[in-house]
DNA sequence: GTCCCTATACTCGGATAGCAAGTGTCCGAGTATAGGCGG
DNA sequence: CCGCCTATACTCGGACACTTGCTATCCGAGTATAGGGAC
């Protein structure tokens, strides 16, 4: 089991769009080429943000981009579910019921107990995904990433807003 | 995203496994015929609960499967670790060093935020199933599933130890 | 009657097809700009 | 000189191929049993 490779290009565009001034947008060409991936598949993922209500997108000439909100009010479970389905990672079928040991449908009152144990797991891995916005990413980007990077995207960031 | 179907049998067939008297085995066979799944599906998944420890085969006509070792030993993210490899659920490809505004390898001194945000959250998942091993979930269904299903399960049971 | 040998039945193990979902790409619909034309 | 109209360039959006990994199945290797034969 693993998380599409979207799932981490989503969450670089969107720590990029958060630092699009108010009013612009940045396209999805822009933020391809920032980030070194295909255009018209990293397109695809921003799409199905812009569905979920993530990012918002303005069509026409100057065209592109936004996020739909303050990035303080973004989760990373957000930008995660709109991707991902938000769907459980645990589906449980079941099986219980089938076999030689199945017993009347009125007998399973109580729920799955292994459904139990991988929903609380899974659980706080949401929990602990909903805990964490865009805003609090910026903070910590902003003390981790180097002067030198910064300064480079600034300098990015000046040419792709002209 | 979501995990594979085998490990919703894994972990029913590590808990039936659970109730085999020592020294004896179960076979893939019943196995599968106790949960009503394609039997040579899931002998593939067996073998991957073998080839981690997790269970402990043995070869030959009165062969068949038990639990390596006792069932408070054995937590619910080693069974799930046998089947999707343990591999990190998110892959850092480090995309922020492509694009025009990468900068010197010796700048990356610091890890990705976002992987590291991403691992938080993965690191809460595994906690949680690392907490619980086959041992608590037996307790649990004891009390859980019906007297009724558990007779008729122990009564399958004489019948498959013959 | 006892021991041994052989054929058998049943087990796991890895190698082999089929299919769904993720990956990657393309072209069409829509809008703000820029330039030219008329007044 | 000013306003309007049209052609253009650039954007997003959904429809169309390809590849990887999960799903499903089979047959071969190995072992304990059971039966028969020899002593």
């Amino acid at each position: 089991m693993q998380l599409g490779e979207g799932v981490e290009w989503a969450l670089h565009c969107c720590s990029v769009l958060a630092l699009v001034p108010a009013g612009r947008t940045l396209s999805a060409a822009r933020l391809a080429e920032f980030h070194g991936v295909p255009g018209a598949y990293l397109a695809k993922h921003l799409q199905a943000l812009a569905q979920a209500g993530v990012i918002h997108s303005v069509p026409g000439r100057k065209g592109g981009y936004r996020l739909a909100r303050p990035a303080a009010d973004i989760t990373l479970l957000e930008v995660i579910d709109a991707l991902e389905g938000g769907g459980p990672v645990f589906r449980c079928t079941e099986i219980r019921r089938r076999g030689p040991a199945r017993v009347a449908a009125s007998e399973y009152r109580n729920p799955c107990a292994i459904d139990r144990a991988m929903q609380r797991a899974e659980e706080a891995w949401r929990a602990e995904l909903g805990r964490m916005t865009l805003g609090d990413l910026l903070q910590e980007l902003s003390v981790s990433v180097s002067p030198v990077a910064i300064r480079k995207t600034a300098t990015w960031f000046e040419e792709a807003m002209r």
